[in-house]
DNA sequence: GCAACTGGTTGCATAATACAACCACATTGG
DNA sequence: CCAATGTGGTTGTATTATGCAACCAGTTGC
C-alpha cells in the first residue's frame, strides 16, 4: 500500500485484506494447515486459478502476514507461515465467520468449525491464536490439554463423513 | 451470489463484503449517518465514484443490508437505512479497525472513535447496534444515558480540531 | 426564472480476475 | 537409467471490475 487512501483503520485493513481471495488463503494455512503452494491450489471448493494464488502469495509477504521459506525435504517446496499479524487475525475470522453463519447459506459441514470456535469464545481463541504460534513460528509449546486444531479438524472430518 | 464458491461461513462473507467499498459504505452510514448519496460520495477521505457508490448501493440493498426509501422533504432524495444484518456487522467492524489500528499506519484522528469502541467492549458495541436500531429501524429507545453515536462523534470531532 | 442541489448515468481507460494450457526442474519407483 | 508424477509457478487470452471525468433530467429555494 504505497498510497492509502486515507488512515482510517477499518479502511487501511480493507485495502489490505479486502479481496475475494487473501482471506482464504489465510484461512486455508490457518484451519486447514496447507503450507504448500500445491495443497493451497487443490485443497479447497472455491477452486483458486494458480496465477491468483501466485499473486496473493507474494502480496501477503510483502504485506508481511506470510513469510516464505525453503523446505529441506524438497528442493523446490515452498513452506508458507503465518506471522504474528496473520495470526492475530483470529478474532477477525471468527467474526467473519460468525456473520456469515447468522445470515448467510451456509453447509453444516463447513460451518463445524467456526461453532465450535464461537463456543469457545476469547480463551479457546487465544489457545488456538498460541498453537498457531508454535506451529508456525516456532514458539514453545504452551503444553495444553488438547490441541485445539486437532479438535476442530476432528470435528470437521465427522461431519464431512456424515454427509 | 447466485452460485456461491462454496459453504463456507468466511467465504460467504467474502463473496457478499469481500471488496473495497461495500464495509466503507457501510461504515459510513454507520458512524457517520450519512443517509443520502450526496453525503456518502463527498463526505468521506476516501473519494469513492460516483458510479462505484451507486452500484455497492445497489447491490447492498439486494443483499438485504440496506434499504432505500423516498424522503419525504425532497421528491428526489433517497434515503439509505441500515437492516438488522448490517447492524450485525459492528463485532465484525470493530475486529477490523482493531486489527488495522494494531498493524497498519492509522491516523490517530480516524483511530479515535475505533479506540473508544474498543474499550468500551460488547457491553457498549450493544449499546451502539441497540442505538443503531432505533435510528434505522424505527425501534422503540432504549432510554440510554448518552447516545454512543454522539460520544463517538463528539470525540472524532475535538480529534479533528486539534490536528 | 435561475442557480444550486438531487441521485444518479454514460463513455472510456486501466486494472483485476478467471480459465486453460504450458514449463523447467526434482523426486520417486522400478 | 527412465518414465511417471510432483514441484511452484508463468503465459496468453477473455471477461469483468474499477477509476475517472463529464454529463443529465428533475426538484427546490429564492
Amino acid at each position: 500500500m504505497t498510497n492509502p487512501r486515507s488512515g482510517c483503520p477499518i479502511n487501511l485493513t480493507l485495502e489490505t485484506l479486502g479481496d475475494r481471495w487473501s482471506l482464504i488463503v489465510i484461512r486455508d494455512i490457518m484451519f486447514g494447515n496447507r503450507r504448500h503452494f500445491r495443497e493451497l491450489l487443490t485443497g479447497s471448493d472455491e477452486r483458486i486459478a494458480s496465477n491468483i494464488l501466485a499473486d496473493r502469495l507474494k502480496r501477503l509477504v510483502e504485506a508481511g502476514l506470510l513469510t516464505k521459506a525453503d523446505d529441506p525435504t524438497h528442493k523446490q517446496k515452498a513452506v508458507y507461515s503465518l506471522t504474528e499479524r496473520a495470526i492475530d487475525l483470529v478474532p477477525l475470522l471468527v467474526q467473519m465467520g460468525a456473520w456469515g453463519r447468522r445470515h448467510l447459506p451456509v453447509t453444516h459441514e463447513m460451518s463445524i468449525r467456526q461453532e465450535l470456535l464461537e463456543e469457545g469464545g476469547p480463551t479457546l481463541w487465544d489457545d488456538f491464536m498460541d498453537e498457531l504460534r508454535t506451529l508456525h513460528l516456532g514458539a514453545p509449546p504452551r503444553g495444553d490439554s488438547a490441541s485445539v486444531l486437532e479438535r476442530l479438524t476432528t470435528a470437521y472430518r465427522r461431519a464431512l463423513k456424515q454427509k
